[in-house]
DNA sequence: TGGACATCTCTGACTGTCCGGGATACCCGC
DNA sequence: GCGGGTATCCCGGACAGTCAGAGATGTCCA
């Protein structure tokens, strides 16, 4: 045994060639002699030779990104869905920055492009562009339907889509995991006192996330002791009056909703958040008054997802992945004016609802 | 903007200092000049340098081991616990041989180390040994209860827990998706006529998987039309009796098990299996015959496992991470013997079971 | 003035890859 | 027989960032 690992180099010397005939014969390339390639591998093989993949794959990359690119661009994809809500373009945005920001660290950059009827780009107007600027990693942004891209031509790209799995193709994708901040979150407030959480959603919003949020919900209910079980309210398009219905007969204590704007519904029913009743936003892009909730964390998803898509080109990985897997970003929770804190618990069961008309909605105090 | 990305060499010959001293002073050694420090890392910021994260990688390497040189060795690591399932050994095994076969591909070998009172490594023994061996990273095989790995000297290694994120330390996890595989696989027995499935889970085990399994169970009842919702059976230790219980009380038409002996005990209750009643099985690798089910693809899980300590390893990125994520492997449906064929689907509600004794079980015709 | 010591910077060596080019052999037409 | 073209095989140079040890310079005190 010799003392140190063997090199390209001490191959070369041992059998009179030079480290670079060594290399490519070790790759079994074509441009080396055939009698000479076997002479190379048999003596490794007897040496114990084990490449160092670090310096592989250094050395690779430097080679074959010398001159041709600048260091390696990725292009981040936006559907234009004229019915898409409107908050998504901030959890879009804070996305695209993470994304950038670690693509950066990493060597990468970042450039926006939008597809969709309107200005944006047609599928096989896509691929020629992104063919003609050597672009090859992908990053798709969330869509609030589900998308087809299969029409591009994926043997190019490296593609990650920063939502749960689409079908079509089905790539790899980075996620929020709704289901470990839903049970997390709903610890916390159980932890507070709070005895009856309501849930309320978008019926559509949670399909899209394969019923994460209602699944995990009631699998809170069902292994939490002390927990009053209150049926979702799963709407279609929530109203007022519906909401309402569901808060007077159910009476939670505390509703986790995406719309802030349900805290007025609830104060119109004579509810003081936080006070008599919690309130805890499922995402707090979308808030439009300060309160606790769920920071989904847009810009650790694009930074994940940056990092995943990094890799997959440094390893010159094209294509739709054999098994695509979803990578999940846990959840921040942030304490907010719409629970009491924690060394004010509350009763064990909150002050019911009056089922009479509502007092008039606070304001707050003038100077 | 300048043509090439700068490197510690172009930057040394702008500022007329050496390679060596830039780099130094890059990461702010105290052997540097502290002006000259503020001086290189202004003229760094100011041409947009970044380090290339794979060339630190192998350059530390390379420097710090000086002769024996590191050649890309992955430490999987098993506790040894003396009252986990039998079964488990199979999906550890299955995990490992995903692995190394993935970390092959990537120029990385596999070594395997047993952690545990019996024969096995304490945590600083683990800690001294793989300093020795300049192992930098480490997979964790699942362990059935949570373990504690916290005394690690983590920031010498990057490591990835093959199960849902563990708190000591919250590192990066690689899990299979249950949620999802549990909502596929209820699909598929919809749509072959299956209408009142069962599911029977040990509770630690849904515990252990922060109730994926029964949510998306639950939220399936919920939301798919035509299903008739049965309460699953939690069970702290699965009895013979307790499921016959259950199984006579609800009459599912199909049952959702990782205990394939279910299928016996529903058998001596007078249910033919696949005829009159359905069997799935939640994980085959702990099948005692033959039938349909969900593989949860052990291998796969390993294979990505490995990729994603490999990309950590070349970005030279240790301890633990700000924010852990868990990446999901796709469950595969595999059909058996235990379920009738998509061309005979069964009448839309399945014959009762019986309350008399059982019939004898169904022998297979001699030829 | 010489030596000990402290402070700061530099040189050398290290990994495997890939492109351009050099060396050699061979073929073909004139 | 010879010039020119082509095919085959091999080599040299350059590249990334690190670290130990060596070199250069300055300071202090006997």
């Amino acid at each position: 045994m010799s003392i140190a690992a063997p090199t390209v180099r001490s191959l070369a010397r041992e059998l009179g060639l030079s480290r670079t005939t060594v290399s490519d014969a070790l790759r079994g390339a074509p441009r080396v002699d055939l009698r000479t390639v076997q002479r190379v591998q048999e003596a490794a093989r007897l040496a114990g030779y084990h490449r160092n993949p670090l310096a592989a794959a250094l050395m690779s990359e430097l080679r074959r990104s010398r001159g041709s690119t600048f260091r390696g661009v990725i292009a981040a994809i936006d559907l234009d869905e004229p019915d898409r809500p409107a908050f998504a373009a901030r959890f879009h945005h804070e996305l695209v920055v993470g994304a950038a920001a670690r693509a950066e660290e990493l060597g990468f950059k970042v450039e926006n492009f939008v597809m969709g009827r309107d200005g944006g780009l047609s599928v096989p107007r896509l691929d020629s562009v992104l063919q003609s600027r050597g672009i090859h990693g992908v990053l798709l942004l969330p869509a609030w339907y589900e998308p087809d891209l299969s029409q591009l031509d994926w043997k190019r790209y490296a593609g990650i889509y920063t939502d749960y799995i689409i079908e079509r193709p089905a790539l790899h994708s980075v996620s929020s995991d709704h289901h470990r901040a839903m049970l997390a979150g709903l610890a916390r407030l159980a932890a507070r006192g709070y005895r009856r959480p309501g849930l309320v959603l978008h019926r559509h919003n949670d399909e899209r996330l394969q019923h994460r949020w209602s699944g995990a919900f009631r699998a809170f209910q069902e292994n939490q002791p002390g927990i009053e079980a209150i049926a979702p309210l799963m709407s279609t398009a929530l109203t007022r009056d519906e909401f309402v219905r569901w808060f007077r007969r159910f009476q939670p204590d505390v509703v986790l909703c995406h719309n802030t704007e349900v805290m007025e519904w609830m104060e119109g029913c004579g509810a003081v958040v936080p006070d008599t009743h919690g309130f805890v936003s499922l995402n707090l892009v979308m808030k439009t008054r300060p309160c606790a909730g769920l920071d989904l964390q847009p810009h650790v998803l694009g930074a994940r997802a940056a990092e995943l898509l990094v890799a997959q080109l440094q390893r010159n990985e094209r294509g739709v992945p054999e098994w695509p897997t979803t990578t999940m970003i846990p959840a921040r929770w942030v304490d907010g004016p719409s629970l009491l804190t924690a060394s004010r618990p509350l009763a064990p069961v909150a002050a019911p609802v009056p089922a009479t008309p509502p007092a008039r909605r606070r304001k707050s105090v003038a100077p």
